[in-house]
DNA sequence: AATGAATGAGGCTTCATTCAT
DNA sequence: CATGAATGAAGCCTCATTCAT
């Protein structure tokens, strides 16, 4: 998805616009960005939004979809293949989370939070497709953490059920990023991510080294 | 809370346009609701509203705090105040979180999720002093969950830090709830409530009787 | 009108909202204040002003009438009685004028204008009748004029028919007011009452003293 | 001004909002007249006069400037360019005003007045650049009948300052406005006109043919 | 493929006014 | 005599969406 050479000017347009609808989604939710906002951010007429979308709603599913191949990308995957111990694919996933929420918070004043679950949430009773996209995404999600989860198991770290832990890893996550947005503080992706190392069985592993956590 | 008696009328009045309001904003959401619809839910004139709140967010205001009251009172204080062990608290709190999201389910169709934090992350980027209220209910929530953790600490169940426990529990129950409303699923209420459970050191402590899971 | 001692506690009342209502009305206009400006102003219920005016439009009339008598006495009356020659007499008149708006401009920062005519000409195509209240009250006030003319007529400074002249001074003293809101500069009244002064036939008769204007 | 092809269609459909809100603004003054009696009045959807204007005071800003701009044009370059003599330049002035308002009070039954001074007036404490943009205006008014009063003491009918009697015919007008509004009497104007070419010295001139008053 | 222009519906808020005490 | 509470109507504005070019 990170060097994607639209072959179509109307692909490449259609991409520009999900990219600037899910930035703008991101900070501002989805009530709080209109559809001409969109278009500014995009700088494309509004009508060619409607080109591509059937509406709101539908650029909204788009946004979701491309949040979710992104984060599973740059975060599950790239973490994935550049560790190979259990603890250091996790580590590696909440650092780059860690990572990403200073930096907006920095940069927006506010902490945004997961960009998938966000959405969701938001729209889960207006659009249940859009939830069920969701959990989807997550389910994807989950499969990693249970991936790790079995490492772990195998190097006799952790006794119980992988699929259970997985789950929990999960419900960890979602925590991490519940409570980051709620107290505005990307610490507390840390926490969650200490304690789910600590569940794994690596209580010592540590996400980010001290210095960089100016 | 509930046999709440108000002095004069104009008190009485607010209460019940609160009351009317958390419902509409615990299942359609903020911005799925609007003052109009407030107002026939209320039987009010939408005029009276804005008597008693500044506007539509401050009435959210009100809400929030109203939804903190109740969950700590008929949640938290209550289960506390029934039970006397660490993990039959735990297990007592998760049981009425529980069977509240079946219930509700069931009659609506849509699993409702935690309605302080639904409320404060629609609103935590536009209205910022609502996303502080939660997180200071949140801070309450999760001195009980200390106060079990340094009960379960007593006993010897779990050796690490009391405060630590409890805040991973925190996350855990925002976790439970965002699982549970991507999923649109009630036992995921139950699974972290499971694992809450054997973090603090009962491992089979059940949250309900099998039976009363229909 | 000055010491009012009404009889009864209801006339004080409603002598009082006619007061708080006039200043209102005068700093901010008709449309600009509502009647819960005005029972807020008047540290009164908004329901005891009903119970004194049948609506807003009737208050606006009480309020006309008691600006009309209110400048008739302070101002012109006064004016006529201080002082015998006519050119001293319509200096009396601008001087008092003049020292209103500026005062009343350094403490609201705006330039008022005639109390009377403001409200008149705001709500003359939706209340006639407050039309033709201001229209009766600037006639008394051209009656003034008139006799001043008379005066500086039979001291032989003046040729012309008195009565156009009172009529042309009274058209003067409305484009004083009219010319001092636009500018929002009280020296405009000066400049109305120096041109009138010079068409009564005293063209070197200062308003104010110098080391005043200050 | 008048046959003003505009370019682009939307420069029309602005145009024709200003002009449509010219007119009710005149007739019926700013807050007697909703957005939607405007829509309605220029045959546009609502949401059509915000794509052109920020919000209704925006609009009046407009209005205010468009009717500056006709008055300027139709009345007082016309007169200029029509005329030679002063007497003959300001008898023409005050004769399409004078025309204006007998002719708007027989169709609509009230004297309408200056259409920049009733809505600068009735908006100036709220917004304060309406007031300036009117204040402009008149400055420009003022500077031609300055204009007229230098021809007048360059003929040698008038002796004193040409700026001081610019600015008092400036007075005398708004006079002339005022006084016919309030006592609802177009002839009003006349009186002030007379009044004016006396003072520009002279006295003889007669604005309108005696068989045209109907 | 894209845009400028237009719209209908609905949202939030305020106001003058009335009622019951 | 006075007030706290309630209301219907209306006002301003915004939004998602469509049309014509």
């Amino acid at each position: 998805m990170n060097i994607q050479t639209f072959p179509t000017k109307g692909e490449r347009t259609r991409a520009h616009i999900i990219a600037s609808a899910a930035s703008l989604f991101w900070r501002k939710s989805f009530n709080g960005v209109s559809v001409d906002d969109i278009a500014a951010e995009a700088q494309v007429n509004k009508a060619t939004i409607y080109r591509y979308f059937a509406d709101k709603a539908d650029l909204a599913l788009a946004v979701i979809r491309h949040q979710g191949v992104l984060s599973m990308e740059h975060v599950f995957e790239a973490s994935m293949a550049a560790n190979t111990g259990p603890e250091r694919r996790l580590a590696a996933i909440y650092a780059k989370a860690y990572h990403v929420h200073a930096q907006t918070k920095s940069e927006t004043g506010d902490l945004l939070g997961c960009p998938v679950i966000g959405l969701a949430l938001e729209l889960s009773f207006e659009m249940p497709h859009i939830r069920e996209e969701a959990h989807r995404i997550f389910s994807q999600v989950e499969a990693y953490l249970v991936e790790i989860a079995e490492q772990a198991s195998a190097q006799g770290r952790y006794a119980g059920s992988p699929d259970e832990l997985g789950a929990t890893l999960m419900q960890l996550m979602h925590g991490a990023f519940a409570s980051a947005r709620i107290a505005s503080d990307p610490t507390r992706i840390l926490d969650a991510g200490h304690a789910s190392l600590a569940l794994l069985g690596y209580p010592e592993t540590r996400i980010i080294q001290q210095e960089q956590m100016a």
